[in-house]
DNA sequence: CCGGCGGGCTATAACGTTCTATATTGCCGC
DNA sequence: GCGGCAATATAGAACGTTATAGCCCGCCGG
């Protein structure tokens, strides 16, 4: 019985301009001038105006702001919940946007959720901009898009005129990659090919070139594996019995390579004793300290600034020169790689 | 030279019901009845209308659009990029909300953007509820955010008579780990704690209930540990030497549990022969073919169902009874649970 | 004393949409 | 012929904010 009973916390309707202009005795444009921090309030109008809204838990409606402006300085975003090295991009996609004054909209592509659904809902909130990450529509919608709004593609090379893209460049990295085994003394080298997964068909002529810029053009063995764990385990499994020179293996990406590893430990070929083993993409999974793997990184901190400039320069109508930006990957070595065991050096 | 120039994509302010309403000879109101679906025009002039506007690139302005109406109908869901289990929250919140003609927007945090960005965001944005996904938040600041709108969290219990909790409950999922393995046999268990984690004393203190329950409190040993899989590895590296007679390792979580098993194949321990292994969270990690473990799963599917309604439940003023809802996790069996080997029987 | 100037403030209109109320039909029954 | 009704269309206001222009007042030089 009625013994300190809660109140129900009552909701009222949200504090707009006017109810602070009411309670601080001044007209509504005051309020905007003093909220905005622009000139044109007395210091004494301004301490008062300030107080009277935070004393009443004013917050300016984003979408009636940006309803009036001109402009709505609104970079919309499309990423996969299920790639988390969507989650690295935005991260540095927050931070220069909001460092150039730009404010994020995002908007997620799940299994449920397709692409096209993400997209039209940062048309929807008028966004300047649209920034994609590793986007599966066609070539021909994309361009489509593009002429509604300045389009930015990270990680995918799209050939139309009006996208532009920022991506790794899959040669260097393979070409770092190709490079560090064989200054380590290696020579034949197998490569395990993500078959059919985006970008893989990139990544193996990438391959094929740094193999011959190193003059290993006839020693690089390809092997069919995929993106997954299961593929990296399953190719090696079967590939461990046919194979005999080889001394270090190159995977399509860290999962894969990750199997690879699983698969040689369970074999008891020690690495990188027996064998070396180099990932890509520096996933975090690399980073462990039981797996510890030699990898090529991205740079997602440099491919967001990058993408985000790159659209601010397209809203500001300051197109700049190259369409297609590359940024440089980085060969980051742990312990899965190393010289060859002595008995193998034929070459 | 002049030869196929290709015409700069000119893009014109973006076309509003007026421009539509002029090219189709029609008032504006007319127009927004159409695209609205509502009733109130003529079967012809709906058809014309619609032509002219898919014509023209007719986006409805979603800003405007809310800023008129009374209700937003927008659900604000903050989440972490770090954790990919948050990916599936949010496609399951997507799911729900759709479903219910709400829309959604997301405002992540990651390691550069804290959590009261993420809120303050939602906020400027008009959403008329919060559902938050394992918040880091102090009770206190949820509750003051919970004055200003209902505040759904889920992963996390709260005590804060204004704010819905929705979670997995930990007493049941390793109820359903302990009973998994005493009905294969095991008794001695170890434990490996979250030490310092998020959850890990909910975790914790559900283990020793699900032990007592199946009368197994003298049998368990809890050895800290953490929430990765370099904590995992370590821990049991080092307890590896110090115990004898124990067939059965709990883990805090797949990660953890993924370091025990690496562990364990370096150390020729064979599982489940020698010593079965159970995780808990059925991440994507445990899915995969060569690690297939058994581990606790908790229901994403659910979690945001329920959280979802919650907070709608919550605007549309049926509070519904209990603030603080349980999801039940399931146990997911693969192949890194089996009966104790038989020289280990002493209970 | 007057015209001009500038800081501080406000009235008013506008952004693109939807709501409310009101007109304009055509059609029916009496 | 006329009131009533339903269906269709439109006029006008409103949402919360900001841009523009103008008002008021005190001050200055002439």
């Amino acid at each position: 019985m009625g013994m300190g009973r809660k109140e129900p916390p009552v909701r009222k309707r949200r504090p707009t301009l006017a109810d602070v202009a009411a309670a601080a005795g001044v007209s509504v444009p005051l309020v905007s001038i003093v909220m905005r921090n622009v000139p044109g309030a007395s210091p004494l109008n301004r301490e008062r105006v300030r107080q009277v809204a935070a004393d009443l838990g004013y917050h300016p409606d984003q979408r009636a702001r940006l309803l009036r402006q001109q402009r709505s300085r609104l970079l919309g975003v499309t990423f996969d919940v299920e790639q988390a090295f969507h989650g690295d991009l935005v991260e540095g996609i927050y931070l220069s946007a909001e460092a150039a004054g730009y404010d994020v909209v995002l908007s997620a592509v799940t299994p449920g959720r397709p692409e096209t659904r993400a997209i039209d809902n940062i048309l929807d909130d008028r966004c300047e901009a649209a920034i994609l990450l590793g986007p599966r529509s066609s070539t021909r919608s994309l361009a489509t898009l593009a002429a509604k709004l300045p389009v930015v593609v990270i990680a995918r090379n799209v050939k139309a005129s009006a996208v532009d893209c920022v991506r790794t460049d899959d040669r260097i990295g393979m070409n770092l990659a190709v490079g560090h085994l064989k200054e380590m003394g290696h020579r034949d080298i197998a490569y395990l090919d993500g078959r059919g997964a985006p970008g893989a068909v990139e990544r193996l002529r990438a391959l094929k070139a740094a193999a011959a810029v190193h003059g290993l053009s006839d020693r690089v063995l390809v092997v069919p594996a995929g993106p997954s764990e299961e593929d990296g385990a399953t190719a090696m499994h079967r590939w461990l019995t046919q194979i005999a020179g080889v001394t270090a293996v190159i995977a399509f990406n860290d999962r894969c390579a990750l199997g690879v590893l699983d698969t040689l430990l369970r074999a008891g070929i020690s690495v990188p004793q027996d064998m070396s083993v180099v990932g890509y993409d520096d996933s975090r999974i690399a980073r462990i300290s039981y797996v510890n793997l030699t990898t090529v990184g991205q740079n997602p901190h440099d491919l967001s600034r990058l993408a985000v400039h790159r659209a601010i320069a397209r809203l500001e109508h300051q197109p700049g020169n190259p369409r297609d930006q590359i940024v440089g990957p980085q060969l980051i070595i742990r312990t899965t790689t190393g010289p060859p065991p002595p008995f193998s050096t034929k070459g």
